[in-house]
DNA sequence: GATGAATGAGGCTTCATTCAT
DNA sequence: CATGAATGAAGCCTCATTCAT
């Protein structure tokens, strides 16, 4: 069950309180995504983390605060997934490999590393008013990262000359982001079901 | 407010009870599609169907119970509207215009009946198991009316000879039921909308 | 048990709900009076006036919005009884008279009416900043009762000339209000009490 | 930030321990006195000694155990400074000066060396039963010596025939005890204050 | 049919206390 | 001596549910 977050795990000898931390935030992310908010109880994630309710508050402020850096954690790990993967594309011009790219390392990390980005995608919607706001900003900026990819590859010609971008980028990562509902990676090797998505959005569902 | 439980409703004229009933369910639905089943409290169905909390027990059983029929209603008005639009294609081999009418069906339920239908999109995933099972016969089967037209699609060669049908009808549901998230009707209409989602699952986004 | 909040119940039939919020704010006033805000539990409450810890939450808002009410039925009740007291002397001139029923009419209310008065003076100091702002107006207005009666004394000269208010306005309403921790009425009765109170503070503890 | 139980430690060079000890009973009294026993934190307590909630079971064996000590410390210094006046006073039989005396050394202590009786005085009547009990003897001693006191001004004819010693007393000591709910060191200052106390209780607040 | 009022279970949170380090 | 970390009991509050009216 290996997690984003552990990655940016980055100093030599990680100290217990980090650890724990860390382990409530997993175990927040994965009951979080799977039941909702408001459905899941700090006791489940206590349980989940391997200790009673009441410790979690040594750690954090509140159960929002916990949410607020589920969500945070989900969405910069997809952010910065999508930008290495843009920036590493050789051919600068070629829009087609970039987006190809962008599509690839969406769903990647959308099904490799889940909890957290699942939590964020899934459960945005019905967040208390009051959550959300705080994360609009980080979630604007991956969508103009898209738009901004988009529109250069209709610039360029990649694209019709009447596509509206932002319904086109919804409908992308729209597509994409489902699958979390049914991706099954016992089924599917994750290389061989994201080629496919990648097809599909490039060419639609018809043959030739 | 018309929503597609009021269609359900065929005696001719509807005794006051049903009409409460009605209310809360379309109350339920809006709700839990913003909100949530566990985040959804039955004084604000109650508040926004224009009762008190306790009232609510003469007409269901239980939370649950209103959960159930607002799921229930949901997912057998898309099936029926699929259903119909299939049957309605005029030549019976025309796999293409099929696949085109369900599409727009599924759409236009989905985002014009919406709560209902959202509803059951939105939060199947999170639903305890013990209310989900009692839905999966009926989910089951609006799949398996997908899969037998994709099915029949690729066996008349409308689709690449190697498409796995239980993936592609799980990536065009997906990437349909994803607009929920952000169809905004004061930015298109509707049918100018789901033209566009049916040319993009369709043909994909790039041109040529 | 008789209480000023209950004098203040005038419609005829009070209806039941009424009468459970007034043995919520009879049973929170000697509560608080006794042990303090915070060391006073909703379940202790609850438990005084005969019910559930849940149930008082039909009626209050929350245990600071007993605590206010609490405290603003205190201090108006005292505040009546004095106002009245001053104005029902017969010699709109004589100061001493006026001063007198002052005294008894605070001491009156304080030790027959008690837990609402007691509440408020033992433990406004130790309240909450938040609690203790809303109550501030009320007890100026109060405190300029006193000031201007003892003003006016000053100026007909039944007091010093070098007298100054506040302090001894302070010093006053100190003396009566400590009477709550020791006063018995076992031991006297409330008449003979006040009288003895009016003395001491009218020529103070010696002979002559 | 003197505080009369630094006065009782006498050990020429007072250990580390010592002194932490002391800075816990300092920050206690200051928060009991100003919150009360429940509202105040063993936290709170921590943070104004300046260390961490966990090591105060170092120094005492519980949040009781440190209230006791309060409490003992507060009563303790009072008696100690009235005893000490009473005795100081030159001529044995003039009971005006012996009192005057008195209520000067009690107010004095009660609002300079603050806290500590402070907290006594405020919070005695409000305290679980359990801890209340084990004062009892204390404030039995300091209540004696003055009803000792009063007695023998009274057999000497200072006060009426006609006084009950234990009102007086307790009318003394209340119209003192209040004080600390409004006396301002910055609009009056200590003796000019307590001079004005003694005056008032000696002769009433009326002229002549 | 509907409501006012109550309840009990359970949720989030706080806090005195403990204990290994 | 002190701290970091954890715990369990308890507090405030919410909510599905019940029931008499």
């Amino acid at each position: 069950m290996s997690n984003i977050a552990d990655i940016s795990e980055v100093s030599d000898i990680p100290k217990k309180s980090d650890r724990t931390r860390q382990a409530i935030l997993n175990a927040a992310a994965k009951l979080f995504k799977e039941r909702g908010y408001t459905a899941t109880t700090l006791r489940d994630v206590a349980d989940e983390a391997g200790m009673k309710a009441g410790s979690i508050y040594y750690h954090f402020d509140s159960k929002d605060a916990i949410m607020d850096e589920v969500l945070d954690t989900g969405i910069r790990a997809v952010y910065g997934a999508v930008k290495e993967a843009i920036e590493a594309c050789e051919d600068d011009a070629n829009y087609r490999e970039k987006i190809n790219a962008s599509v690839h390392a969406h769903l990647k990390m959308l099904l490799s590393q889940g909890d957290f980005i699942s939590a964020n995608l899934r459960l945005y919607s019905q967040l208390p008013e009051e959550i959300r706001a705080r994360h609009q900003k980080v979630r604007h900026e991956y969508a103009d990262l898209w738009d901004q990819l988009l529109t250069e590859a209709k610039n360029s010609g990649y694209l019709r000359k009447d596509t509206e971008i932002t319904p086109l980028r919804q409908f992308i990562l729209g597509a994409l982001n489902w699958t979390i509902e049914w991706y099954d990676d016992e089924k599917y090797s994750l290389d061989t079901f994201t080629d496919r998505c990648v097809h599909f959005i490039a060419h639609g569902i018809y043959e030739k």
